[in-house]
DNA sequence: GAAAAACAATAGTAATGCTATCGTTATTGC
DNA sequence: GCAATAACGATAGCATTACTATTGTTTTTC
């Protein structure tokens, strides 16, 4: 637990980085790094140099870059979630909280000043960039027992209610915001660096638009 | 190319596999070893041995594992749109080319026999498992100018077209099938691993009826 | 039958992904 | 306030990885 009650699961640290100085070091530093390098190019070793540290001490939070990887994209959900359970106290409509989460997915959020080790604008290119990643091992099965994946669950859990009010009768809610939420990434991947896979060059605001259009036109009866 | 005249851009190999009988060795045994132990774990000097050569007769053929697993990703994409085409021709209507192409995404595929070392039913578990690494780098910008995701491109702009036939005013038909196409995949593999991603646990069906409703409802006007 | 290409075999190298040890410095509990 | 404990820094070490290079042999080609 940190300021914002963002829970993660205990078995993605050794020792909690969010307690101890150089803990959040670590988790300022490699978000940096990792944007900058890329997961392939990043070794606990650089971070170490980085945040003027050791690889040992990096070692002693986290047992491995995947675990890392790991952590900081369900902080990311879980900040994501607290958000957006802020936002819909302000609205009425499903719809309209449907909207505004999608925003919240796509469009470039402000840094909280409450966690100044945390950059979650760079934290959101890192997700956009990386993460399929966490998922696609052979070790899939034990981390997610382990609740490695818990935060992107909780999100596609919370949309799918959301869509069910609705319409009570859409058979896929689940498939519809994994689907939805993946695309919400992709797109933003695509749209800078493969632009033939989308028509949103540019504006973030096109793919809010066609995201918007494909939910609410699945959910129509 | 070869028997079935799949293109695949010639940066995608040092030397083509195609032509000898070690490359086809080659392909045949890093599928399955692709397969058994997933990207991360595979190396040159297995795919060696399994092969019953030296790692550096797999250097021949491919810069790196990675250049390879997208040769063999192309491969697919290239063997799909053949698929698609054929299928086709039998059919009138846009839709139910659409949903055909949404079938052949989801539904597992029959072995080919004009080409016994390439085993199409592991080489879509690969897919699955694997396909978004192939650009999620950061040499994408550089490899995509090298024509490494063609076949991906190729059979999203086909789809678009037909989407194109049935609404000719609908303003997102490559984000559309970027999305449905990597939908296919990572259903199948939430439908596995996380089935709390999905409400498909099980039948491959009732992701070709998700994806499917979700495709036509999207290009209803 | 010569030249060129492909292949096998082996060696070597820098970097990676750890694990272990050990002395020093903080922190905590009583 | 002092002992016990945990955290940290520094360094060493090791198996594996991801290549690159070399050299001799076989096969293909012209």
């Amino acid at each position: 637990m940190n300021a914002l009650n963002i829970t993660i699961s205990s078995k993605l640290y050794s020792k909690n980085p969010d307690e101890t100085e150089l803990g959040r070091r670590i988790l300022s530093k490699s978000i940096a790094l990792m944007d900058e390098l890329g997961f392939e190019q990043l070794t606990f070793k650089k971070v170490a140099r980085e945040m003027v540290s050791t690889e040992s001490g990096v070692y002693r939070y986290f047992q491995n870059k995947h675990q890392l990887l790991t952590y900081l994209i369900n902080w990311y959900w879980g900040w994501l979630e607290v958000k957006m359970a802020q936002e819909f106290m302000l609205l009425n409509s499903p719809q309209d909280k449907l909207k505004r989460a999608i925003e919240l997915l796509v469009l470039p959020m402000e840094q909280d000043e409450r966690i100044p080790h945390i950059d979650e604008r760079v934290l959101q290119r890192i997700v956009v960039a990386e993460y399929p990643k966490i998922y696609l091992t052979k070790d899939v099965d034990h981390e997610n027992k382990e609740g490695y994946f818990l935060g992107y669950k909780q999100i596609c859990e919370t949309l799918s209610q959301l869509a069910l009010q609705i319409n009570p009768n859409y058979p896929y809610p689940h498939s519809l915001f994994a689907t939805i939420i993946e695309a919400a990434q992709s797109q933003q991947f695509f749209a800078e660096h493969l632009p033939r896979l989308s028509d949103s060059s540019g504006s973030k605001n096109e793919i809010v638009r066609f995201l918007t259009d494909m939910t609410l036109k699945s959910l129509h009866h």
